[in-house]
DNA sequence: CAAGTGCCTTTATC
DNA sequence: AGATAAAGGCACT
């Protein structure tokens, strides 16, 4: 399948696959492959063609977020010569809609993580309680399933190298399984509402629930708020904080009052579309730091 | 090479 | 309410 971008529909998929928001792709000779679903979708980008195999492209569309203007969305977020930078540089990166259940246990695993050490704790899963695709030469791994997840044991998960994170991830499986959680009923909530919902899950903090929401429930005002985007807005918005706060914040991890200061800052400057400059944020400072 | 640091933080306990 | 310590392990220096 082939699909022409035109000149309002910019799109950038190596940026969009590297910036750190999706872990369990791969490129093979060119290709991106990753499970979506049930399926190994395969794709890649030449200009401003799209190719891709194993997918309908209104699923791809949907998916890589093609749906949304993003000539639109970064108009509203250039609110500085910082940000336009960040943006010239990535343009074309966009916010992936993630499978919320996968997303909300991928960052839960993400806590105080790498993005290379994310990347073997979500496959170690998915290789012990997905189920195996083989596509082309290659063997994938669907996302295990909340049911599969909240009837695994403790030391299975251990032993994905997950730490004290298992017990986090055993709980939020099994509250989602017996309770039949229901997350495309967040899309119709408002950003609050929602993140509260969130929050009631083992391991879900502040960071995690802002991924979640970003990443996969639509609500692009989220601003997570990690070590690099923190370190990002010391060097070029220490502006907008006092002194005592900016050097109080810096060199260590950041209490909840101190969170919810950083995000809301990032969502009244930025905007509905805060989640987008806190993306190219990140991207760029990981890039350049 | 050993040891230290950092990692897309959350929770339990004061 | 808000601060503090503890919680894998691995990659990198």
């Amino acid at each position: 399948m082939r699909v022409s971008l035109n000149a309002s529909c910019p799109f950038n998929l190596d940026a969009t696959l590297c910036c750190g928001q999706v872990f369990r792709w791969d490129r093979h000779d060119g290709w991106w492959y990753g499970v979506t679903g049930e399926s190994v979708l395969k794709i890649r980008q030449i200009g401003d063609v799209l190719e891709f195999d194993n997918a309908n492209t209104d699923f791809v569309k949907s998916y890589f977020g093609l749906k949304e203007s993003l000539p639109e969305i970064l108009s509203q977020i250039s609110k500085d010569e910082h940000i336009k930078n960040a943006v010239d540089a990535f343009n074309g990166l966009r916010i992936i809609h993630q499978d919320p259940w996968e997303c909300l246990i991928s960052y839960i695993c993400a806590t105080y993580k790498n993005i290379s050490a994310i990347r073997k704790m979500l496959f170690n899963i998915s290789v012990k309680f997905g189920e195996k695709i083989r596509y082309e030469k290659y063997d994938f791994y669907t996302f295990p399933t909340s049911e599969r997840l909240a009837k695994a044991n403790i030391v299975e998960l251990e032993d994905c190298g997950l730490g004290y994170r298992a017990k986090h991830l055993l709980a939020t499986a099994k509250m989602v399984y017996n309770s039949k959680f229901d997350f495309e009923h967040l899309k119709q909530l408002s950003y609050e509402k929602a993140k509260e919902k969130l929050l009631n899950f083992s391991g879900v903090g502040l960071k995690v629930a802002d991924c979640a929401l970003l990443f996969s429930l639509e609500k692009f005002e989220a601003f997570p708020v990690d070590v690099w985007v923190k370190r990002a807005i010391l060097k070029h918005y220490s502006s907008h904080f006092t002194k005592e706060f900016a050097e109080k914040i810096s060199g260590k991890s950041l209490t909840k009052p101190e969170y919810e200061q950083l995000s809301f800052f990032g969502r009244s400057y930025f905007g509905k579309y805060a989640g987008y400059a806190q993306e190219y944020l990140y991207h760029y400072e990981r890039m350049n730091h």
